[in-house]
DNA sequence: AATAGTAAAATTGTCGACAATTATACTTTA
DNA sequence: TAAAGTATAATTGTCGACAATTTTACTATT
């Protein structure tokens, strides 16, 4: 992942850095989703306070990746169907609205620079072997283009700083790289034409149809599980 | 202000209680809004340790009302009519997805709960008067209930853990009571007889027109005022 | 044997002190 | 006089210890 998130600011602090550290462990599953977190274990294994460890924490709980109780303790939350279906319809609203604003405010610089990386990565060879590069980071890529392209700062933050973490987390730990490559592609091709003829209310709709069409994929993969497990039992 | 945000949950520790406290003062303005927090003195007017403080400023951050820098410090986040506007932006895409998401899976007894209770405020004299009453806390409990009648956590956190607190914030900077309640009034009936009709395309339409009309009012004032000024200049 | 109660251990919350960084005031120099 | 540099003061970050709460282990009672 050579990506950055384009929210993220220098790590100058010691919490910062442990941040970061423990944010990509359990991202990556390192820590295991919906395990306890025990704070003096922690500080002991990364070699800091329980002071600085709890800022850490806290700002791990800003994006959503632990869940404090008072008294008891921090749990990495939980990776479930539910809430990867329920994230998904809040990136659909909240992206469908970044990209209409990205329509309305985007400069032709940006819109330009966009489109041309779109072009480099029609011509990759990786997306015409079908390989998952396009869809690691070349969607992603895509998608925080046009998050930032909306100029709003309130969508900016509320979906790079908060809701991408957990979307890389259900992605490392659900396995989820499915072969939509070319379709996506020509979905972000048709998106970034709405943009570009400022048609606002085409591009959220289009943005809305490419983030609902991969729930519903997922939908049916689970659907489909569900069905082979439920054969195999009888 | 007898209304509670119903994600709220009981403040048990020190920390939580100092920052209820300091929630409310940022919100009323008592904490100018970009004004700097010292981190001192606000330890000792709460008689608490920086340590406690440092914990409530935590939650302050986690629902952006105050902004920190590393080395540097803490602001109280500043009102600005950009914010504003982006703020009501973020709101019409989740709220309007929380309103569609309601049309789904509100319980036939929870719509019925909400019926009831616009039927109590359409006989409540203060609306036949015209009052702010409606505005205030009808409302946001409107509101409240349909985001929870989503069902959605992941919206509900998002809308009632986070944002609400800075429209709070707004309304009592910008003392904003505009006078639309009948108007508004008659916008909820309908959404909630969309709901009610398990319509959660045209739910989400209305509810999305509803907060535009709002954002457009303030931004007609804006507007005024902006031309009021000008010719006072010239 | 199962449950309730109690004591011990472990964990989280809070505190005050020190270290590192930044802001301020003053002096020096061109 | 203005600008740059330096020393001082103030602020933020980090640490280790203690207090409050929760969990665990054990004992006593029915």
């Amino acid at each position: 992942m050579l990506l950055q998130n384009p929210t993220k600011q220098a790590a100058v602090t010691t919490a910062d850095k442990v941040f970061e550290q423990l944010q990509h462990a359990i991202v990556e599953g390192d820590i295991a989703a919906g395990s306890k977190i025990s704070e003096p274990e922690l500080a002991k294994h990364y070699k800091i306070s329980r002071s600085t460890l709890r800022e850490a924490l806290n700002r791990l709980e800003k994006c959503h990746l632990i869940e404090r109780k008072a008294n008891i303790g921090s749990r990495v939350v939980a990776c479930t169907i539910e809430g990867l279906l329920e994230l998904y319809i809040t990136r659909e609203a909240l992206e469908g609205m970044a990209c209409r604003q990205a329509a309305l405010n985007m400069t032709d610089e940006e819109i330009a620079h966009m489109q041309n990386m779109l072009t480099q990565h029609a011509t990759d060879k990786a997306l015409q072997e079908g390989v998952s590069y396009y869809q690691e980071e070349g969607d992603v890529d895509f998608h925080y283009k046009v998050i930032l392209g909306s100029h709003n700062q309130q969508l900016i933050n509320l979906i790079c700083g908060q809701l991408y973490h957990l979307v890389r987390m259900y992605r490392c730990q659900f396995g989820m790289h499915s072969p939509r490559a070319t379709r996506a592609f020509t979905e972000h091709s048709n998106i970034i034409q709405a943009i570009s003829d400022r048609d606002g209310e085409l591009a959220e709709l289009l943005m809305r149809r490419h983030i609902a069409a991969s729930r519903k994929n997922i939908e049916n993969k689970i659907a489909l599980q569900k069905a082979e497990q439920e054969s195999q039992e009888t």
